[in-house]
DNA sequence: ACCTGAACACCGTTCAAGT
DNA sequence: ACCTGAACACCGTTCAAGT
């Protein structure tokens, strides 16, 4: 009789660092960043939670590293055609895309130190205005600008900062164009 | 023979809920949002972790809503003089101090929703521009960008965010201003 | 090489009890 | 009213053991 491989070998595809970190955004994008338990995430891949640390020895440090990674890096495409001004709007609107469907991810962009991701996406951004004619330190300031202007008024689209009053709902498609508009129209 | 209180209570203040904010505050800053437990707060304020409770009925939550009214409640000021210009170039580099010296704190403005904190300070920011004599319209998107600019900024700074090479190390106090030179440029 | 099971030192929070 | 102590259901992580 021949040997049969375990029941789980079967039906479960084998884990990878790439099935880790996508359960894991599932369980982040579906029940919050606060749900994400190395037990739990070991019961979506149907294998213990001390399996994951064969994977990621640094553990739960390095499974949100990879969850920012995963999120946080979309540089501004490698010289997609048009305007300057319309790259970084089409990077913007697409990055801001990202954020907000993997919202829970985004304390973690604030918090990791130095991800890599940050780093490729501004020097991304440079090389864009670079090539469209602005000036180095120019394009490095508007660079940080736009990243952060980005990344922060997503944030206040998250907590659904209201206005003052309450009382009238704010636009928030409307107002990120806006406001990208002024940052991009600021750049000289 | 009189009754003393106990030894506990001669040597230390009754428990309130600011000398509560304050003792985290000084935990976050001192070694990281991570290391907030309601244990190791209750030792600083030497106190079983449960009185806590007492004062703070919600538990952690209240706790972590209490940090981000406390540091991210800063409106621009009531009526300071000067060019509207002048006075959110002063609320932006205040509200970017606090931001900075309470660094641990970011993640849970980012993360808390609809903060109180927040939406007054867009108010607040929408009043200073009102008063300068811009368009409603244009004051309402200028408020969100420009706090969104702020936070965003603060986040890749605190983060160290480098240049693309990582060689040359970043001005982060005339990067900040320039790029809020740029956002108030494109106000109108 | 890859995964498991038991164990350790922590968490937040409840609840009854003390004063 | 304010605080304590014990207890409960969880955490992340280690380590020896299995295959």
């Amino acid at each position: 009789m021949v040997r049969q491989p375990s029941i789980n070998a079967q039906h479960r595809a084998p884990l990878s660092t790439e099935r880790i970190i996508e359960a894991a955004l599932q369980i982040v994008d579906g029940q919050g960043l606060g749900r994400l338990t190395m037990r739990r995430l070991g019961d979506a891949l149907e294998v213990e939670a001390m399996a994951i640390y064969h994977h990621l020895p640094r553990g739960k440090e390095q499974l949100l590293d990879g969850l920012v990674a995963h999120v946080a890096a979309a540089p501004a495409g490698e010289s997609p055609p048009g305007r300057w001004q319309d790259v970084l709007r089409g990077w913007a609107g697409d990055y801001r895309g990202r954020l907000m469907t993997h919202a829970g991810v985004l304390p973690l962009v604030v918090t990791r130190r130095n991800p890599a991701a940050l780093t490729a996406t501004v020097a991304s951004l440079r090389e864009v205005m670079r090539r469209g004619g602005i000036a180095e330190d120019t394009a490095a300031v508007a660079a940080h600008t736009l990243l952060g202007y980005v990344i922060g008024h997503t944030a206040l689209e998250v907590r659904g900062t209201n206005e003052d009053g309450a009382d009238r709902a704010v636009n928030w498609d409307a107002r990120f164009t806006a406001g990208l508009d002024l940052v991009i129209r600021g750049v000289r």
